[in-house]
DNA sequence: TGAGCCAAGTTGGCCAGCCAACTTGGCTGC
DNA sequence: GCAGCCAAGTTGGCTGGCCAACTTGGCTCA
């Protein structure tokens, strides 16, 4: 399957989405050089037939980005290609998988559903008493196991995920259908030891090193519908993340907890 | 040393920095309750005498950092409270354990000149034939270690880094007295095994597992100005990364080489 | 030749206004 | 009581304009 992912941008309906999409892949296909400057934001209002001020929130995407640098004064650089961007394959393993050209495989290994205790009603905001259904699955690439994944749903969410047939590749898209959105999230990254269940189901030793994602979801509401704990095999995934001083996105901070 | 940090956005000249600023206070302080809504932007801009585009110009940086959701028809919901902002804190050692009120420390342990090789060309984007300055530094947090740094610096740069004593704590302070600032970095996060330098340093097992963070980063014209890796003792560290579909900064992706 | 000034070009920032798309709560009518 | 409509409120998006801050390259003048 080959999945010619469409461009989220120019679907969206928005002008400065378009302009934005354009640019990217005038850039990524080298028509402003390589540490090229593109052109004014006066001149690309005029080629667009659109503001200023839209192209200027164009190019605040692709600055956000890491695609450009921009300061006062002086031309915007091209700093560097383009990444995989879409928000979506961050969310979600199985759109991550096909954007690489890997087929994506999950097999539920357990479904239960139980109180929450402290650290979850916390996580997603749930009242004393409330259920949270728990799953544990295995996640592949091509057949090869590359990651385990604990997710925690809320019970609105969790009651739809426990109808889903428990071989269905991806979760978010059969969620989206019901109305569940995903749209944004907090992750943590770090390193973890295999327990007995990570080094069983991923073929490892026990007490290896797994490289840890942990994930919290919430939907344009503000209400959390998921929170989730992915464990990789080295070697298998890498995170990247750009900032710039004009708009930070990430921070480092100490572990204190689990 | 206590080190009280200066709010990097109030010092900042710009209206809307100011505002953001303020709604980030109040947001931290409980102002709007838990998960409560903000007022209007309207109504911002009446508070603040500001127009409604600079209000708007201020929460999308909330919005950014994941303090607040944002869509049509309806008021801003705060998500969560503000943790560690501050782009220095991402690219400086130094500035972030004095954040956390740690007490920095740092080691030279080698600086070497050599002829920069075809990896270090290209990262760095120089010529053939280039030197290259590499240091090889032991971090400390209140004395115990916790990271090996291991930099590469273009000719520019790594002159004036050559010239630094050998227990400066931060290199960064130095080098922006000189005219080198920092602005932009992609990092990429992955798991790595310890070489028989970092066990000796980090006082850990050879093999043992670190958590590795490579880093390019760039000034404001868009040269290259530092490409680095940095091996953290598991349990000191985490990455936190926030994104939403608004504006989103991380991507995953498969690792296909160091 | 070289240092310094200067003007043109460019981005950052802010304002005022307008309309569209969407949400919410209340009201109407069955 | 309940479903559906509707209007008010709110954010998203876009325009046009203005000035300030900054960079750059060329020109002037010693």
């Amino acid at each position: 399957m080959t999945h010619v992912a469409p461009d989220p941008d120019r679907a969206a309906g928005s002008l400065y989405r378009k302009v934005a999409a354009d640019l990217r892949e005038a850039i990524t296909s080298g028509s402003f050089g390589d540490a090229g400057r593109l052109p004014a934001e006066g001149a690309l209002a005029e080629q667009y037939g659109v503001s200023r001020g839209t192209v200027r929130q164009a190019l605040a995407m692709l600055r956000a980005d890491g695609l450009v640098t921009s300061r006062r004064g002086t031309r915007r650089v091209v700093l560097g290609s383009a990444r995989v961007q879409s928000f979506s394959e961050l969310l979600s393993f199985t759109h991550w998988a096909r954007s690489m050209g890997e087929e994506p495989g999950g097999r539920l290994e357990s479904l239960i559903r139980r109180p929450a205790d402290a650290a979850e009603r916390e996580q997603l905001r749930l009242e004393p008493g409330t259920d949270v259904y728990v799953t544990l699955r295995l996640r592949t690439l091509s057949g090869t196991p590359v990651m385990v994944e604990r997710t925690v749903y809320p019970p609105r969410v969790g009651e739809l995920v426990a109808e889903l047939p428990p071989d269905v590749v991806s979760h978010t898209e059969p969620l989206r259908e019901h109305g569940i959105l995903f749209t944004d999230a907090d992750h943590t990254i770090d390193v973890v030891a295999a327990n007995a269940d990570d080094a069983r189901l991923l073929g490892c030793r026990r007490g290896s090193p797994l490289l840890r994602e942990k994930r919290r979801t919430t939907d344009p509401t503000g209400t959390p519908v998921e929170w989730s704990q992915d464990r990789y095999l080295p070697g298998t995934v890498a995170f990247s993340i750009h900032n710039s001083l004009a708009s930070s996105a990430l921070s480092r901070h100490a572990r204190d907890s689990d």
